[in-house]
DNA sequence: TGAGATAACTACGTCATGCGTAGTACGCGA
DNA sequence: TCGCGTACTACGCATGACGTAGTTATCTCA
Protein backbone atom coordinates (compact mmCIF):
# COMPACT_ATOMS: atom_id res chain seq x y z
CA UNK A 1 0.00 0.00 0.00
CA UNK A 2 0.85 3.63 -0.06
CA UNK A 3 0.16 3.83 -4.21
CA UNK A 4 -3.38 5.37 -4.90
CA UNK A 5 -4.72 3.21 -7.44
CA UNK A 6 -7.96 4.25 -9.73
CA UNK A 7 -6.86 2.85 -13.35
CA UNK A 8 -9.64 5.11 -15.20
CA UNK A 9 -8.45 7.95 -12.90
CA UNK A 10 -5.05 7.88 -13.83
CA UNK A 11 -5.81 7.64 -17.38
CA UNK A 12 -7.56 10.47 -17.61
CA UNK A 13 -5.19 12.76 -14.92
CA UNK A 14 -1.71 11.02 -17.59
CA UNK A 15 -3.71 12.37 -20.44
CA UNK A 16 -4.55 15.72 -18.94
CA UNK A 17 -0.78 15.89 -19.45
CA UNK A 18 -0.97 16.02 -23.27
CA UNK A 19 -1.77 12.96 -25.60
CA UNK A 20 -0.40 9.68 -25.40
CA UNK A 21 0.01 6.17 -26.30
CA UNK A 22 -0.82 3.43 -24.03
CA UNK A 23 2.47 1.90 -23.20
CA UNK A 24 3.80 5.65 -22.23
CA UNK A 25 0.68 6.37 -20.10
CA UNK A 26 1.88 3.38 -18.16
CA UNK A 27 5.59 4.68 -18.24
CA UNK A 28 4.12 8.73 -16.65
CA UNK A 29 1.53 6.79 -14.34
CA UNK A 30 4.34 5.24 -12.84
CA UNK A 31 6.39 8.38 -12.59
CA UNK A 32 3.09 10.43 -11.03
CA UNK A 33 2.24 8.08 -8.16
CA UNK A 34 4.34 4.94 -8.42
CA UNK A 35 1.66 2.68 -9.27
CA UNK A 36 2.30 0.41 -12.41
CA UNK A 37 -0.62 -0.86 -14.49
CA UNK A 38 -0.52 -3.96 -15.98
CA UNK A 39 -2.29 -3.85 -19.63
CA UNK A 40 -5.25 -5.77 -19.18
CA UNK A 41 -5.86 -2.99 -16.44
CA UNK A 42 -4.69 -0.20 -19.07
CA UNK A 43 -6.00 -1.18 -22.20
CA UNK A 44 -9.59 -2.02 -20.27
CA UNK A 45 -9.71 1.07 -18.89
CA UNK A 46 -9.08 2.94 -21.97
CA UNK A 47 -11.46 0.92 -23.94
CA UNK A 48 -14.62 1.83 -21.22
CA UNK A 49 -13.39 5.54 -21.19
CA UNK A 50 -13.33 5.91 -25.14
CA UNK A 51 -16.93 4.24 -25.00
CA UNK A 52 -17.82 7.15 -22.25
CA UNK A 53 -15.70 9.41 -24.35
CA UNK A 54 -14.03 10.92 -22.07
CA UNK A 55 -10.36 10.48 -24.18
CA UNK A 56 -10.43 9.97 -27.53
CA UNK A 57 -8.07 8.10 -30.43
CA UNK A 58 -5.49 10.29 -32.54
CA UNK A 59 -4.26 8.68 -35.80
CA UNK A 60 -2.08 5.56 -35.26
CA UNK A 61 1.53 5.87 -36.03
CA UNK A 62 2.83 2.70 -36.80
CA UNK A 63 1.43 0.84 -34.08
CA UNK A 64 1.02 3.08 -31.65
CA UNK A 65 -2.31 4.15 -30.28
CA UNK A 66 -2.75 7.55 -29.01
CA UNK A 67 -5.35 9.12 -27.30
CA UNK A 68 -6.42 12.63 -26.06
CA UNK A 69 -8.51 13.59 -23.53
CA UNK A 70 -12.02 14.83 -24.80
CA UNK A 71 -13.41 18.02 -23.24
CA UNK A 72 -16.02 16.21 -21.22
CA UNK A 73 -13.11 14.06 -19.90
CA UNK A 74 -11.63 17.54 -18.62
CA UNK A 75 -14.59 18.00 -17.05
CA UNK A 76 -15.01 14.75 -15.39
CA UNK A 77 -11.80 14.78 -14.11
CA UNK A 78 -11.91 18.27 -12.69
CA UNK A 79 -14.63 17.45 -11.14
CA UNK A 80 -13.38 14.47 -9.63
CA UNK A 81 -10.15 15.58 -8.34
CA UNK A 82 -12.21 18.40 -6.68
CA UNK A 83 -14.00 16.22 -4.67
CA UNK A 84 -11.08 13.76 -4.29
CA UNK A 85 -8.81 16.80 -2.37
CA UNK A 86 -11.97 17.51 -0.65
CA UNK A 87 -12.09 14.41 0.87
CA UNK A 88 -8.76 14.28 1.66
CA UNK A 89 -9.10 17.22 3.60
CA UNK A 90 -11.83 16.10 5.50
CA UNK A 91 -10.40 12.51 6.32
CA UNK A 92 -7.03 14.53 7.51
CA UNK A 93 -8.72 16.74 9.70
CA UNK A 94 -10.58 13.83 11.40
CA UNK A 95 -6.82 12.57 11.92
CA UNK A 96 -6.05 15.52 13.68
CA UNK A 97 -8.54 15.55 16.28
CA UNK A 98 -8.05 12.58 17.20
CA UNK B 1 -20.62 11.62 -10.81
CA UNK B 2 -19.56 13.73 -8.13
CA UNK B 3 -19.22 11.93 -5.13
CA UNK B 4 -16.48 9.76 -4.24
CA UNK B 5 -16.65 6.09 -3.49
CA UNK B 6 -14.17 4.10 -2.24
CA UNK B 7 -16.11 2.19 0.44
CA UNK B 8 -13.34 0.62 2.95
CA UNK B 9 -11.61 4.12 2.98
CA UNK B 10 -15.23 5.85 3.38
CA UNK B 11 -15.47 3.63 6.35
CA UNK B 12 -11.83 4.43 8.08
CA UNK B 13 -12.28 7.86 7.33
CA UNK B 14 -15.77 7.80 9.26
CA UNK B 15 -14.30 5.78 12.33
CA UNK B 16 -11.40 8.17 12.43
CA UNK B 17 -14.26 10.92 13.85
CA UNK B 18 -15.37 7.98 16.26
CA UNK B 19 -16.59 4.21 16.90
CA UNK B 20 -20.08 3.96 14.74
CA UNK B 21 -21.95 0.74 14.25
CA UNK B 22 -22.79 0.29 10.56
CA UNK B 23 -25.94 2.32 10.04
CA UNK B 24 -24.46 5.11 11.73
CA UNK B 25 -21.50 4.90 9.74
CA UNK B 26 -23.80 5.10 6.19
CA UNK B 27 -25.29 8.42 7.75
CA UNK B 28 -22.15 9.52 8.53
CA UNK B 29 -20.63 9.06 5.30
CA UNK B 30 -23.86 10.53 3.47
CA UNK B 31 -23.24 13.65 5.29
CA UNK B 32 -19.62 13.69 4.77
CA UNK B 33 -19.42 13.23 1.43
CA UNK B 34 -23.22 12.55 -0.17
CA UNK B 35 -22.15 9.09 -0.63
CA UNK B 36 -24.84 6.62 0.54
CA UNK B 37 -24.05 2.86 0.56
CA UNK B 38 -25.91 -0.28 0.66
CA UNK B 39 -25.67 -2.71 3.13
CA UNK B 40 -23.74 -5.02 0.56
CA UNK B 41 -21.53 -2.53 0.20
CA UNK B 42 -21.12 -1.54 3.72
CA UNK B 43 -20.89 -4.58 5.86
CA UNK B 44 -18.51 -6.17 2.84
CA UNK B 45 -15.94 -3.66 3.23
CA UNK B 46 -16.08 -3.78 7.23
CA UNK B 47 -15.80 -7.34 6.91
CA UNK B 48 -12.94 -7.33 4.90
CA UNK B 49 -11.38 -4.15 7.03
CA UNK B 50 -12.07 -6.10 10.35
CA UNK B 51 -9.92 -9.10 8.57
CA UNK B 52 -6.89 -7.00 8.09
CA UNK B 53 -6.98 -5.53 11.20
CA UNK B 54 -7.84 -2.03 10.39
CA UNK B 55 -10.60 -2.35 12.22
CA UNK B 56 -12.08 -4.08 15.14
CA UNK B 57 -15.34 -4.60 16.82
CA UNK B 58 -16.53 -3.24 20.34
CA UNK B 59 -19.12 -4.75 22.87
CA UNK B 60 -22.43 -5.14 21.38
CA UNK B 61 -24.81 -3.08 22.51
CA UNK B 62 -28.08 -4.62 21.92
CA UNK B 63 -28.46 -5.47 18.42
CA UNK B 64 -26.01 -2.62 17.19
CA UNK B 65 -22.19 -3.73 16.31
CA UNK B 66 -20.16 -0.97 16.95
CA UNK B 67 -16.31 -0.79 15.78
CA UNK B 68 -13.15 0.97 16.21
CA UNK B 69 -10.24 1.63 13.91
CA UNK B 70 -7.12 0.41 15.50
CA UNK B 71 -3.74 2.18 15.01
CA UNK B 72 -3.36 -0.01 11.77
CA UNK B 73 -5.74 1.18 10.72
CA UNK B 74 -5.05 5.00 11.88
CA UNK B 75 -1.60 4.19 9.93
CA UNK B 76 -2.98 3.20 7.09
CA UNK B 77 -5.77 5.79 6.48
CA UNK B 78 -3.18 8.62 7.45
CA UNK B 79 -0.75 7.01 4.06
CA UNK B 80 -3.56 6.68 1.90
CA UNK B 81 -4.88 10.06 2.67
CA UNK B 82 -1.70 11.43 2.14
CA UNK B 83 -1.16 10.22 -0.89
CA UNK B 84 -5.07 10.87 -2.12
CA UNK B 85 -4.26 14.81 -1.56
CA UNK B 86 -0.66 14.47 -3.61
CA UNK B 87 -2.70 13.36 -6.40
CA UNK B 88 -5.07 15.19 -6.70
CA UNK B 89 -2.83 18.00 -6.13
CA UNK B 90 -0.71 16.71 -8.94
CA UNK B 91 -3.75 16.34 -11.22
CA UNK B 92 -5.29 19.86 -11.07
CA UNK B 93 -1.79 20.93 -11.23
CA UNK B 94 -1.87 19.63 -14.74
CA UNK B 95 -5.39 20.50 -15.24
CA UNK B 96 -4.46 24.36 -15.36
CA UNK B 97 -1.25 23.61 -17.31
CA UNK B 98 -3.54 23.06 -20.39
C1' DT C 1 22.65 -12.68 -40.16
C1' DG C 2 20.65 -14.05 -36.37
C1' DA C 3 19.87 -13.93 -31.10
C1' DG C 4 18.07 -11.15 -27.77
C1' DA C 5 15.92 -7.07 -25.90
C1' DT C 6 12.47 -3.55 -25.97
C1' DA C 7 8.21 -1.38 -27.50
C1' DA C 8 3.37 -1.68 -27.99
C1' DC C 9 -0.47 -3.96 -27.96
C1' DT C 10 -4.13 -8.08 -27.94
C1' DA C 11 -6.53 -11.84 -25.89
C1' DC C 12 -8.00 -14.43 -22.16
C1' DG C 13 -9.24 -16.06 -17.63
C1' DT C 14 -9.96 -15.53 -12.83
C1' DC C 15 -11.12 -13.48 -8.67
C1' DA C 16 -12.46 -9.68 -5.74
C1' DT C 17 -15.76 -6.58 -4.71
C1' DG C 18 -19.25 -3.12 -5.61
C1' DC C 19 -24.02 -2.88 -5.31
C1' DG C 20 -28.83 -3.99 -5.26
C1' DT C 21 -32.72 -6.80 -3.49
C1' DA C 22 -34.85 -9.17 -0.21
C1' DG C 23 -35.57 -10.78 4.21
C1' DT C 24 -35.38 -10.72 9.47
C1' DA C 25 -36.00 -8.89 13.92
C1' DC C 26 -36.66 -5.42 17.15
C1' DG C 27 -38.68 -1.22 19.21
C1' DC C 28 -41.69 2.82 19.07
C1' DG C 29 -45.56 5.87 18.33
C1' DA C 30 -50.53 6.43 16.87
C1' DT D 1 -51.85 -3.91 16.34
C1' DC D 2 -50.43 -1.74 12.43
C1' DG D 3 -46.90 0.41 10.22
C1' DC D 4 -42.58 2.75 10.18
C1' DG D 5 -37.68 3.29 11.15
C1' DT D 6 -33.45 1.02 12.86
C1' DA D 7 -29.91 -2.36 12.24
C1' DC D 8 -28.29 -6.04 10.25
C1' DT D 9 -27.90 -10.70 7.38
C1' DA D 10 -27.93 -13.32 3.20
C1' DC D 11 -27.72 -13.86 -1.58
C1' DG D 12 -26.51 -13.10 -6.30
C1' DC D 13 -25.22 -10.69 -10.39
C1' DA D 14 -22.13 -8.01 -13.04
C1' DT D 15 -18.22 -5.10 -13.37
C1' DG D 16 -13.71 -4.41 -13.52
C1' DA D 17 -8.96 -5.06 -11.72
C1' DC D 18 -5.10 -7.76 -12.59
C1' DG D 19 -1.85 -11.15 -14.22
C1' DT D 20 -0.14 -14.21 -17.89
C1' DA D 21 0.75 -15.27 -22.20
C1' DG D 22 1.12 -14.40 -26.92
C1' DT D 23 2.04 -11.39 -31.15
C1' DT D 24 4.44 -8.32 -34.07
C1' DA D 25 7.72 -4.91 -35.13
C1' DT D 26 11.97 -2.46 -34.38
C1' DC D 27 16.52 -1.97 -32.80
C1' DT D 28 21.10 -3.45 -31.05
C1' DC D 29 25.17 -5.99 -30.88
C1' DA D 30 28.16 -9.70 -31.82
Amino acid sequence: MGHYSDPPLLVLASLAGGPKHGHAMIEDIAGMCGTRLGPGTLYGAIARLEQLGWIEPLPAEERRRPYRITSAGLRVLGAKLATLQQFAQAGLGRLETS
